[in-house]
DNA sequence: GTCTATATAGAGATAGAC
DNA sequence: GTCTATCTCTATATAGAC
């Protein structure tokens, strides 16, 4: 059915966009994979900025769905904060980049829409876990100073730095990052991610 | 002189590509402001990446500059640090990003060199990072657990990162990660970037 | 919903005159 | 060292048949 290739489009866009940024694919390199034709992809996305749009905002009801559990009665951030290094973990496997990395680099080349489903990412990003961080310092399960949205920043930030600087770097600086981070927020090492 | 039109191409291809990304600036966008053809830029860069290795070497000669006396002779770490958030600030005034996160976004669409620039520009600012994080701790200026080029890369990775932030937020994320990093390193407040 | 065919614009790059 | 002129390629996008 048709629906199936307009997933199967948004697929591969999203993770070629990562993977090179939002102008290094094009029409092309979307149809020829899926043998189909380039009118074809035009079909379901009129303007690459419907791309653009459709896939930022297909990410964002990602997010939307792994945290909203967690959002709604809570839990032990735990997972929540591993299910996030998780997240960028599986990136540099793929040889990906968060989205927001993507939009931020390109901000001011991509269309008025992306941008703004960008900062929403961002926004809505930094609410969950902000909240992550708060609920582990009420419990007594991290242990940081200031405020929690000033810290999520910090390991948001971090995060998305340190995926990007893995390409440069054979020295795995996502997991030197990430071990920094659980130090800084009272976290023993556990099985994972030795220093 | 000749050689000015050449400064002035790099000066202008550094901004464009730190701010536009290095796929979103053309040989135009160079000529046209500074009234001159098409052609004469190739005449100084015959192709694109001839130009982009110029840029990213150019800036490593600079960090080369700023770091040479304290790597030579030692010194105050902290005014080091204090410059390296400055040149990040400065990238937020100037809407643009650092080369690495450049870099790193579009690496796989770059040419082999300038890829081994980027590589070499990580290498060379997180070896001068790591000196003044160890030389601050020695001195007890610092105070933070680890070793200290796992805190260069955790700090590099946040500064990049929320420089890119900054675009997508208007919350000010590169000062508080700033204020964050300080806290980590156990440096308290001073004058600039209140909590 | 997918196709063929094509329009249009822009890119990087080169030849050769001055 | 800079120019005019042009080449070639690729991009996004559209018209209209099936």
């Amino acid at each position: 059915m048709s629906n199936d290739t307009k997933s199967r489009i948004l697929d591969l866009a999203e993770q070629l966009s990562r993977r090179r940024g939002f102008h290094g694919f094009s029409y092309r390199d979307i149809a020829e994979p899926l043998e189909i034709r380039n009118a074809a992809v035009h079909y379901h996305f009129p303007t690459k900025a419907d791309l653009g749009v459709a896939l930022i905002r297909r990410y964002r009801e990602l997010l939307h769905r792994r945290t909203r559990r967690f959002m709604a009665q809570g839990g032990d951030p735990r997972p929540q904060l591993e299910g996030l290094f998780g997240v960028y973990v599986k990136d540099t496997l793929n040889q990906t980049i968060c989205p927001i990395g993507m939009v931020s680099v390109e901000y001011y080349t991509l269309p008025e829409e992306m941008r703004r489903e960008g900062a929403l990412l961002v926004e809505e990003t930094l609410t969950w876990l902000t909240r992550v961080l708060e609920t582990g310092r009420e419990q007594a399960l991290l242990r940081f100073e200031g405020p929690a949205r000033s810290r999520a920043v910090e390991v948001l930030a971090a995060l998305q730095g340190a995926t990007q600087i893995e390409r440069l770097s054979e020295e795995g600086p996502l997991g030197t990052a990430m071990t920094e981070i659980r130090r800084d927020l009272g976290l023993e090492e556990t099985s994972s991610s030795p220093a």
